[in-house]
RNA sequence: GGCGGAAUAGCAAAGUGGCUAUGCAGUGGAUUGCAAAUCCAUCUACCUCGGUUCGACUCCGGGUUCCGCCUCCA
């Protein structure tokens, strides 16, 4: 089965053919770095990251982008109420990021564009624009987009003109000549960071800056775009305006939007003031479970975080790694099986994880059934094309977050003791020592091989 | 108001015009000194009303409820 992606332009899902052969250019709009990133971020990392690792196991050249927006309102807002400098703030932000992501095996992007360092292309883009008579600079010194001089618009987003215009706010701003304009370049007041221009002294707006890096990085046209899906309208639908616009060509083959994850049945935005950072999230629940939870549904659904559905992922990332803690996976796998097969099905029908994952537990269950070292092997390497497994099986049992006090070593001499009292057929001793390392969430699983222990 | 997406067992979540999805939880059994893990068996489903069909959870139409975008948002 080919690969398939649903396209959010057409709304179908579309057999997948990159522009080169074996090749694939993909841009994902990444995050505004004024504070730590959210379980909502956290999905489009791993949702991206998971469409990235399914391509290069295809076989694709993947050159995977992923911007950072390091200069708007809210950044300057920010490091004035800190009373730090832009570059402080965005710098501590960034680094947070990358060590979050790092934490749930997001691979990291091929590049990683910063806005602040492509004003040049940003600037090129805005001025080709003005040249087209796409775009006016206007009185107060802001540069927009004329979206009525583009008879595409609304395309990728279902939208027309005349219903927009009719559902529009109140315009506060008079500068714009029609009220649907955007602007490209923001005029910057007295105190605020600026770049020059031929415009004067400002700042670029929120959607040219990714028109200006994933051409800059990828072309004019390139194969994948994606982003949550808060951002089909209006920065997507921008920033085809701008690029096709500008370019003369066709922007963007593949458009791929990821679902939100909701909290009480609400989208998890720091608008609402309703949302988890990733680091407060890995603090209670190891990264890989958290991974899993985010993939347990497929990517353009909604996924509601709760205690109980972070409960139930760590179960189940639990169950595939009993089976490599009992058999230890070989180092030859097993080519061409039906779980193989299966799986990579699954993920070509547009990233179908809840699928791809349903497989991994049915390999799970022949690994527990035949003890074959060889099918562990396959459930660790199929399980690590998706970002999961990764962890030595007996690790992960012990690196689950938890408030006991106990070092590895109390509990292993503990259970020491525990082997002494059950050699001398000290029951009561024995399960004294269970019941007290229980209290503390230590499990302890004997067989015959021995005793080992898992935090529950 | 405009546009779009959802409704599946206790919970989560795929999928299909007729055949056990899967995971978590529950129940019974095997195993265990006792447990756990594992294996076997098992109970709970497809929002509602019509239509098409030999047959619909699956297709079509009307409802109902929920969510998102239309302002910054991943």
């Amino acid at each position: 089965m080919a690969l398939q992606i649903f396209n959010t332009e057409t709304r179908q899902k579309e057999i997948f053919v990159p522009l080169v052969e074996n090749k694939v250019g993909m841009y994902v709009c990444g995050i505004t770095v004024y504070d730590y990133c959210h379980v909502g971020h956290a999905r489009v990392m791993v949702v991206f990251d998971t469409v990235v690792r399914h391509l290069r196991s295809l076989g694709y050249d993947v050159n995977y982008i992923r911007n950072i927006t390091d200069i708007d309102d809210k950044i300057i807002k920010r490091a004035l109420e800190n009373g730090e400098s832009i570059q402080q703030l965005t710098g501590r932000f960034i680094d947070a990021m990358h060590e979050d992501e790092a934490a749930m095996n997001v691979l990291r992007p091929d590049q990683e564009p910063l806005a602040t360092e492509h004003m040049d292309d940003i600037e090129g883009m805005i001025s080709t624009l003005i040249e087209k008579g796409h775009a006016y600079p206007a009185d107060n010194g802001d540069v927009y987009f004329n979206v009525k001089s583009d008879e595409d618009y609304g395309r990728l987003s279902g939208k027309n003109i005349e219903d927009l215009e009719s559902g529009a706010r109140v315009e506060v701003n008079t500068a714009k000549r029609d009220p649907l304009d955007f602007v490209l370049w923001k005029a910057s007041k007295a105190d605020e960071p600026a770049w020059a221009s031929p415009w004067g002294q400002g700042r670029p707006g929120w959607h040219i800056e990714c028109s200006a890096m994933s051409t800059k990085c990828l072309g004019n046209h390139f194969d994948i775009h994606g982003g949550g899906m808060d951002l089909t309208f209006p920065h997507h639908e921008n920033e085809i305006a701008q690029s096709e616009c500008a370019t003369g060509e066709h922007y963007v083959n593949t458009w791929m939007h990821c679902g939100f994850v909701r909290i009480d049945d609400e989208k998890m935005s720091k608008s609402l003031d309703n949302f988890f950072t990733i680091r407060e999230v890995l603090k209670v629940y190891h990264p890989e479970v958290i991974r899993y939870f985010l993939l347990s549904s497929h990517y353009r659904s909604p996924v509601n975080y709760s205690e109980e559905n972070l409960n139930i992922a760590k179960s189940s990332v639990g169950r595939l790694y009993s089976a490599l803690e009992l058999v230890t996976p070989s180092s030859t796998m097993v080519e061409n099986t039906d779980f193989q097969s299966q799986f990579m099905s699954a993920m070509n029908d547009d990233f179908n994880t809840p699928q791809a994952f349903a497989v991994l537990f049915e390999l799970a269950k022949e690994v527990n059934k035949t003890q074959s070292a060889d099918l562990a092997c396959l459930l660790k390497t199929l399980a690590n094309q998706v970002g999961l497994l990764e962890e030595a099986a007996q690790q992960f049992f012990k690196l689950q977050p938890s408030d006991s006090d106990l070092t590895d070593e109390a509990i292993e001499a503990l259970i020491e003791e525990r082997a002494t009292a059950r050699a001398n057929k000290d029951f009561a001793r024995s399960d004294e020592v269970r019941d007290l390392l229980l209290e503390q969430g230590i499990e302890l699983l004997d067989s015959a091989k021995g005793t080992s222990w898992r935090k529950s």
